[in-house]
DNA sequence: ATTATCTATAGATCTATAGATAATGC
DNA sequence: ATTATCTATAGATCTATAGATAATGC
């Protein structure tokens, strides 16, 4: 292949970054690819860096002098796509907060958490389907600690959702609203998994894939479920 | 300590089964208690056989003596308990189903399939907890086909509840019934894992070891959100 | 010169098994 | 005799690193 098609050593038309920069960024997304989805099948435990080093068609060296050994190299994963998840949630729930104005409802903010997530399952490509698996994992696993790694940088999104939920309903106790919450983040969590169980048990009904269903499922039985829950004065203990 | 305090060569009150069996039962009890505890802290990968015959204080031979491996040792850790798990259920619901006669609820059926899993929870002992853990795990994560062990073994109760909750909405779709029990099963999972999460979020509000009110919160949000279901007119795609 | 990548290997596990040994059973 | 348990070890990985080598950068 030719070289330099569109580079006449104009005066510094961008910075010259170019090969080597480029080159080192290609590896290191070919490895976190890679391990992304290996670490969304099989867990942390059960992938090997030989495995990663494998499908990333790299060398196992060089995952240690790029991610200095398979721990960090998972809190990597975890953390490139951090960032987007939360500024995509965060927006969505202050559009919708700015939108409806003072008349916010239950159903609007479950939606609002939830539709971003979703959207990117559906539209973010096999990685973020991969990532997802990755986070239901970290979630529904108090990992150990030899990690960075913890839901940890999703935590302030969840916070501006529940104060949300409670100037929907101020009479709710705050305990209430964070297990409404822990309830969502279950149903969120194995739905990440795509683990194929409800297929088999609904005899082809219903797709784990089919993010679609999901989110309009899960949007409708949390918000009439957040009714269910008691309002502070009969909210004893049960 | 003196032998044989009750046993006096008396006419075979019990055949006399002793010494050889019971020593195997309780080194199998040993093994299996200590896997389960594992298992369910770090994952089938993550957990060595050292690490349980060290915790079970016998020897990695004897691992291999009675379950065959690694592989063999978790399927049995799961099937141990499935059909206590399995029967408490099905005789709850049987139980509800017969009691309240023609005027089944959805908040009735959702809390006699909930409250024989919680009871075990919370009076089974740290056993039945390291159990609950196992199962969380092999029920949000598609476990590779090197196992015999899925989640099939609960498959028929769960037909079972999808069939009561059918007879008291009619009018609901099949998938979306199954749609429900998918969310449902998602909050049950991430509460036996008993991560934490939610006790760091909440800043100590709520206790992941709390099952009492995650079982009366569970079944008030849920048996309200089944209201939430579109019925089956209204249920073209969304 | 600096940086990306590969070669080679150390050292530490891990699973699994073969073959003893010790304890019960009959 | 039969069965539970231990000793010893093979053979296969796995993570990690030291030290080349190849490719860019200036």
């Amino acid at each position: 292949m030719p070289k330099s098609t569109s580079r006449k050593a104009g005066p510094r038309a961008a910075p010259a970054r170019r090969s080597q920069a480029e080159r080192r960024e290609a590896a290191r997304e070919r490895i976190l690819d890679a391990a992304e989805e290996l670490f969304g099948k099989i867990g942390f435990y059960g992938v090997t860096l030989r495995d990663v080093a494998a499908a990333a068609e790299a060398d196992t060296a060089l995952l240690h002098y790029y991610f200095e050994g398979k721990a960090g190299l998972f809190d990597e994963v975890v953390a490139r796509r951090a960032e987007l998840v939360n500024r995509t949630r965060l927006e969505s729930l202050e559009r919708y907060e700015r939108e409806s104005a003072g008349k916010m409802t239950a159903h609007g903010v479950v939606s609002a958490y939830l539709t971003p997530t979703f959207t990117l399952l559906m539209s973010g490509g096999a990685g973020f389907r991969h990532y997802a698996r990755v986070i239901s994992k970290v979630n529904s696993t108090g990992l150990s600690d030899d990690f960075n790694v913890s839901v940890t940088p999703f935590d302030p999104v969840v916070q501006k959702m529940v104060a949300m939920l409670k100037r929907v309903r101020p009479e709710r106790s705050e305990a209430d609203l964070y297990w409404f919450y822990h309830m969502l983040s279950g149903a969120i969590s194995l739905s990440l998994a795509e683990t194929g169980r409800i297929d088999a048990l609904s005899g082809g009904l219903c797709k784990s894939s089919d993010f679609e269903a999901i989110l309009a499922r899960m949007v409708a039985i949390f918000s009439a479920g957040f009714d269910g829950l008691p309002s502070a004065q009969d909210a004893s203990s049960r």
